[in-house]
DNA sequence: CCGTATCCGAGATGATACTG
DNA sequence: CAGTATCATCTCGGATACGG
């Protein structure tokens, strides 16, 4: 994680420089909607190691299926997260790069990512126990 | 762009010292599970508020039904993010309050709002953009 | 190689009614 | 008040075949 973590008494800290969006939507939703899906992040994540082709990221995204990666890299490229590229070769042959916001949005999925990580374990315990203690 | 540029200068920065793991999942897809569904979000973001009674969280949250309530807190509660504290009285009454590590998620989502909002904008105007070149 | 169209099942969510 | 049970609906995603 990045910094300053309070959690100071049950309140979140800080939370004051920027709202952080009450029971409305900030444009959070936007963003979730588009990362909660099963495969943008994947994409993100094999796009933020440089520029790939369709089928390399096809090839390096195991179980994707080629709607699913069209749809997703038409999604990103429609938020101009990514770029699209088309040569007009034959056979045909797309690039996909993430842009300079596509970039910034991958760099926060890594810190949601580095968290995720951090407490993989605590949660798995958590679940456990919730598990045991709540036999049928 | 030129074409034939390499990815050197597309990396996302750092990658943070840790591994931002590729193909395979760190955890972050639990968590991604976790927060994309309609109604997390809105309820950690009112928990860290404070404590809340389940009446005052679907007061606090509209539109969110009683059923997926009970199903979101039930999950939170399950993953260690969320304490749920019952008093015997009549009626029953029942409040939930972040955990700890619940208090660290709701920042990390924040940081994830600010990055929304600093970018909602220009997410609107690609998506625009893009729609207008693709007319059908 | 890349993208689209169609069909279909699984899971998520909403509406409603009921219980302690 | 808080939670459960049931049913209807809807969207997502997988499989497959076809097109440029």
């Amino acid at each position: 994680m990045s910094v300053t973590n309070t959690a100071v008494t049950s309140e979140v800290g800080g939370t004051s420089a920027h709202g952080p969006c009450g029971t409305d939507d900030c444009g959070i939703r936007d963003i979730l909607d588009r990362l909660g899906d099963r495969w943008t992040v994947l994409v993100l994540v094999e796009l933020s190691k440089g520029a790939r082709r369709f089928s390399a990221l096809q090839r390096a995204i195991p179980g994707i299926s080629q709607r699913m990666l069209t749809l997703t890299t038409k999604r990103l490229s429609r938020d101009g997260l990514v770029e699209r590229i088309a040569y007009a070769t034959i056979p045909p042959q797309v690039d996909y790069r993430l842009t300079a916001i596509g970039r910034s949005l991958a760099q926060t999925v890594f810190d949601l990512a580095d968290w995720s990580r951090d407490h993989k374990d605590a949660i798995a315990d958590a679940r456990t126990q919730w598990d045991a203690a709540n036999v049928r």
